[in-house]
DNA sequence: TTATTATATTGCGCGCTGCAATATAATCGT
DNA sequence: ACGATTATATTGCAGCGCGCAATATAATAA
């Protein structure tokens, strides 16, 4: 059961192309791919035996004349990728197939903060699910790992949090994946939650989009041509820059310093409630932060342009949906803006988080800028 | 003299790599494209064939030990480009060599602003200027047009244009195709320039940077990748619409009605002096206007956190320097700016706009994202 | 039962590439 | 002075991904 099938170019282009539209007949992937249908029979006749993908009847295609066209669907629990996510309250686990389904999921409180009691909780977790699935670790294309943090300058792509005390920058290779048997990725929560919408969820017809990440902080991604788009020192899209600390700004510290003045007090973001929202310092708050994010949304569309900003985050959901559908329903973004705005989204994966993460293996073996050749 | 070798993909990056790196040897060819020996050598001696590479012995190895390193540059008529540039006062055009040499120069005065009368004259000086040369439309790779405008949002690449009068909006196959007998190619001037300086000027090293083009408006555009990031509908970098139309704006336009109305009436760009920029209304505009751009600079930094800005444009070159100098040297781009900021430039390129055009035929021969295989 | 149609597979050859052996042209060492 | 050494380039050969064209397959239509 070789699998160096997955190293092959156009092999790679036919999973994106199941993975992104469904089940597709070879047919299709010819037309698709513009490329010979002999090229298409290999590929997929290859990628059968290692039992990765499997045909079933079209059913719309009953009872029409010529060869019944067959179609090509994902072996469920062929290749999988593994996803963890955690914050200072919780950690969030996950195993999913390359539909996006989680196989299985768990979570786990937090009990103490170190680096190595989370990360070897973390392997524990996905170890135990490999088992259960009855798995071993060549299904397995990679780990993603994603919490709250920023990126340094240093290469490697290193982490820095302020959640955790006396962390140290974490570097992929060194620190995180002693504690894998599979390849380890890892990036922000803003920027995991950004792929998960890209691979699984709200933005899965766009080629370019901007996430707007609503946490303790504020924090983005951007999506250019199905790529993240890092920038220089990996800042690209960190929006929370564009809100001076001296100033309001929209994110969920802040909200929750608001209602400790007025006598709400509040630590933990999952502590919010829909009474709180009623409250008139909230209301208050909640229409400075509309106006802010809509702001926010009008210098996006004017600098990306993307096709859609997606609105996203453990900020809790009612407010979430609030701003993102009083910014969606505005007549205009904002003075002289003319042309079509960029759709206004609500992200669909924000309530599982260890997805996003999940996605980000994904995305590392089948970003078409991985595959030059 | 079978051009086709110019479809394969390695042949594509050793033509990049000899164009951004200047003269090279194959061994280094090699290395940098992490293939074979052979493949160098057989694609290298392909090209030499059809007179598009040639070798010259490598002055500063003189002396040393083994086989002495043959470097490989352009032959300097083999493949050339053709560039057209024109605002509401003149029209520039040019033949230029990959390495960004004008081979040939022209400046036409515009007598009348219709459509046909300047695209007759521009396709007219090109094909003077082929004829002075001695070369032949196998030769050039194409034709690049560019003048003020803004894209729109139907396929094909239109542009749209308040500067002439009447015009229609203009298609490429349709409109521009007609007059000449090579692929033409189409872009506003701030885009064009942009080009110029990813392929002939200040930004050669960098792999993202932005353009703050000042003109009568003003234009941008975003490099990723080496790549131009144009968004949907055509719209991203567009760093006018930041800018609305009910205050003050640092564009061109907006500079001469500030002078006119103390009493200097200027109706062109090119007619401002130094004196002109010594007038206290102009020092507080200036004034104005650094500040605005350095809030603009802070957002694309915080946006899409380019490696460099680059400021250009046909607005008076001793203004754009003072603007550019003054905002390189603040200590911080803006409030929390914590991370190394990106280089702010000044365009090289700017004096010669259809150097921008002409880069745009070689953009869309060589850049990655248009040779997939 | 045969013709027609839509889809998939097989045989063959081309062309790009890597590998390993060989060639080339300079300096170094004795 | 002349072979040894070194750095660079070329050649022969084989692998393999792909396209083309012929063929096979499995359904409906006549």
């Amino acid at each position: 059961m070789s699998k160096d099938i997955l190293q092959k170019f156009n092999a790679r282009r036919i999973i994106v192309l199941i993975r992104t539209h469904g089940p597709l007949s070879r047919l299709q992937l010819t037309q698709m791919l513009s490329v010979a249908p002999s090229t298409v029979t290999r590929l997929v006749n290859q990628m059968m035996d290692i039992n990765l993908l499997t045909e079933f009847p079209n059913p719309e295609k009953q009872g029409q004349k010529g060869f019944p066209a067959k179609l090509l669907r994902f072996v469920s629990d062929s290749l999988v990728t593994a996803g963890v996510f955690f914050d200072p309250d919780r950690i969030f686990t996950c195993i999913a197939d390359f539909d996006g389904n989680p196989l299985s999921e768990e979570e786990i409180p937090i009990t103490e903060r170190s680096f190595e009691a989370i990360l070897s909780q973390a392997s524990q977790s996905i170890d135990n699910q490999i088992e259960a699935l009855k798995l071993n670790s060549t299904h397995i294309v990679g780990c993603g790992v994603s919490y709250p943090g920023q990126h340094t300058e240093e290469p490697g792509r290193n982490l820095k949090t302020k959640q955790f005390s006396n962390w140290p920058n974490v570097d992929v290779l060194n620190d995180l994946q002693p504690f894998f048997d599979f390849p380890v990725y890892q990036i922000n929560d803003a920027k995991a939650a950004c792929l998960g919408e890209m691979l699984y969820g709200a933005c899965k017809p766009y080629q370019n989009f901007c996430y707007i990440w609503l946490s303790y902080g504020i924090g983005g991604a951007a999506v250019i041509d199905q790529n993240l788009y890092l920038g220089n020192n990996l800042a690209a899209a960190e929006w929370g820059g564009l809100f001076p600390k001296s100033k309001m700004r929209p994110s969920g510290q802040h909200f929750l310093d608001t209602l400790r003045v007025s006598g709400h007090e509040l630590k933990r973001l999952d502590s919010i409630t829909d009474w709180h929202l009623e409250q008139p310092e909230a209301r208050q708050w909640i229409d400075e932060a509309t106006q802010k994010l809509q702001w926010l949304s009008l210098v996006i569309a004017r600098t990306f342009a993307p096709e859609a900003i997606v609105f996203g985050g453990t900020l809790n959901a009612s407010l979430i949906d609030e701003i993102q559908s009083r910014i969606a329903s505005t007549e205009h973004l904002g003075e002289d803006f003319l042309i079509s705005p960029p759709d206004i989204l609500r992200a669909t994966t924000d309530n599982k988080p260890q997805l996003g993460a999940a996605a980000l293996a994904i995305h590392e073996m089948l970003s078409p800028s991985k595959f030059t050749q």
